[in-house]
DNA sequence: ACAGTTTCTGAAAACGTTATCAGAAAAGGT
DNA sequence: ACCTTTTCTGATAACGTTTTCAGAAACTGT
């Protein structure tokens, strides 16, 4: 029952131990076949803690989201893990709820059990970076940064940008009454879909009521509660920016609650793309961005950065978004100079 | 730079290692403070590798799953890893892609790094199970067995009670043109919840035409196919039911490229729910089951089992499936009886 | 004051690898 | 025939822990 050692191996083959590790390390070796046999027949595995505490190397890597459920951290991880098959690491996947202090503990006890880590931090404040750093652990930072995290290789993409467009596309559409649902102000992408919702509205010379920007955390049970809290404004928004796909159902869930039409009573446009966003009804217009290729892209950073010996600068990738325009956008119900007619009604 | 050891701990504060490993293991030792002190400033933390070797006890476990990025499995890790958080075990994911090979390179890999492993096999003719079973790795097994694991925990869903009483909901309706797409036959669920639309048709003296049943291989774009072939039949059915969440993503899609109108032209029911097929239009009826719970049940099964020395009988329990009644499914169009109104019309 | 008990401690062995070292055997060159 | 080079090998020392063993010191009770 218990495993078999290299000791076993080389006692069943009739030679030692060096000749047995040798042999597995690829050198050539008299009784090769007779060492290969008694591999089989004991099913020998070389111990991976012995093997690492010898050479220092966990052949592991962590890989810490704040969401799994979240289908883009899913895309992530799948990316991640489709670079990594072939090269023989092992992934250790953490989750820690958009929380803090969860992330604290999770990567603390990480640390020591990888050779490196992909990481989307909770938030802008908090310390684990420079823990990683310390600890000497390479990293790379996935989708969220940190004013820390400077000298830092990051794989990010470009939520100013994405948001930008985003409203810039509201704003086309004939809509002054804009509002934004938005995500944590202090994770990276939250703060940042914010800025370009209120830079492009400024631009607009569109001064949005304080109201209309609801925070909704990221999660869809926010998205819900955000929008209820919109609708129910006495001079309600006429088109809704919603800065993530969690918050986008929930938000979808409470306009349904309430009985407002898309797009003729409110234009709507998420961001992060969704098969389900297609066969919605009208279908759901999003930006959208190269999800799984942000994790393979991360993860084939990291082990190139785990080959490197020496420090090298920090390099990071920003990846870019684009709209996907669907049905869910069109004029507001009383267009300033339109007649309020449905776009496609032309 | 170098991760500070025992023996620096040791050096530090004026001991020996093994009065650090003494006070580490919380026995009472004299300099405990300074001890503490020295760790602090050090930084030190025990090497999991070390600790491994010497104890035969990796403090993590392995959670396989076919494919993180369906919602079910992704709340499987969500419930799994609520469980774990506060017991000090660390979690390996891994992705088998619905494919055997990968699942039997994972699991090698995986076998000799944790203590325990939670397994949902990819199909029910692979041998990973029984390689488990001989390498004396604590299993549990969630959604999916195989025949060859009669031995193991499991924790499973009533499939087969589910796949009837979404077919006897239909039936309910009126139809007897009822088709279903269901997943790959060899894995359990898939195998089930095909058994369970057959026998519950057999038992109302329907007998569907061949082609009444498609495969789509529990994948989103294998749903859209069948759902295309379903359509194009000369003599379609007016109803089917769409084996899992994923499938039924692209059957909607395909409907919709279509053009047939849902429950006028065509009643669809799916398995498993998500906070999407609220704001579908009409809202997807489903059958619903816990999925976090089932993650975290199967967790705290397998650490029970960890902890037991001794060999105990399996356990295995099977969650119940619910209903959640929407708005999918209504009469077929000519109805026997009927008048091909639409549901609620009365 | 002395044997017996109770803390507390350090040295050393072990866990399963890999790497270094040096020795034995074979092969090559004169 | 001898010396040199090459090939192959086994013994041994690490890697950082935990645990066993036994010894030293501090308390008991008489």
């Amino acid at each position: 029952m218990r495993a078999a050692t290299i000791a076993d191996v080389a006692g069943e083959a009739g030679v030692s131990v060096s000749t047995v590790s040798r042999h597995l390390r690829g050198d050539r070796v008299l009784a090769a076949e007779r060492i290969d046999r008694a591999i089989a027949h004991l099913r020998y595995r070389p111990s991976p803690a012995a093997q690492s505490l010898k050479s220092g190397k966990t052949g592991a890597i962590a890989l810490v989201v704040p969401d799994v459920a979240n289908p883009f951290f899913a895309a992530v991880v799948r990316g991640a893990e489709s670079i990594t098959a072939q090269g023989g690491h092992t992934i250790f996947l953490a989750n820690t709820d958009e929380n803090d202090d969860r992330e604290a503990e999770v990567v603390e006890d990480l640390l020591t059990r990888v050779d490196g880590m992909l990481l989307a931090p909770a938030s802008e404040n908090n310390p684990t970076p420079q823990r990683l750093a310390d600890a000497g652990v390479p990293t790379v930072l996935i989708d969220r940064e940190a004013p820390s995290t400077s000298g830092f290789d990051a794989v990010l993409i470009d939520n100013y940008g994405g948001a930008r467009s985003a409203v810039e596309h509201l704003v086309a559409n004939g809509h002054d009454r804009i509002a934004t649902i938005a995500g944590s102000v202090d994770s990276t992408p939250g703060r940042l879909r914010l800025e370009g919702y209120r830079a492009t509205l400024a631009a607009e010379a569109i001064e949005p009521p304080p109201d209309f920007v609801q925070l909704g955390g990221f999660m869809e049970h926010g998205g819900y509660q955000s929008m209820m809290r919109l609708l129910a404004l006495p001079d309600p928004p006429t088109a809704v920016f919603v800065a993530n796909n969690l918050m986008t159902i929930g938000a979808l869930r409470a306009v349904k609650d309430i009985g407002v039409r898309i797009p003729d009573d409110l234009s709507v446009i998420g961001f992060d793309d969704h098969p389900f966003s297609e066969i919605l009804d009208p279908p759901l217009t999003v930006i959208d961005r190269p999800m799984e290729q942000q994790g393979a892209l991360a993860m084939r950073m990291l082990l190139s950065r785990m080959g490197e010996a020496s420090v090298r600068m920090p390099r990071r990738v920003v990846l870019d978004t684009s709209l996907i325009e669907r049905g869910s956008c069109g004029p507001p119900r009383s267009a300033p100079m339109g007649t309020g007619a449905r776009a496609g009604d032309v």
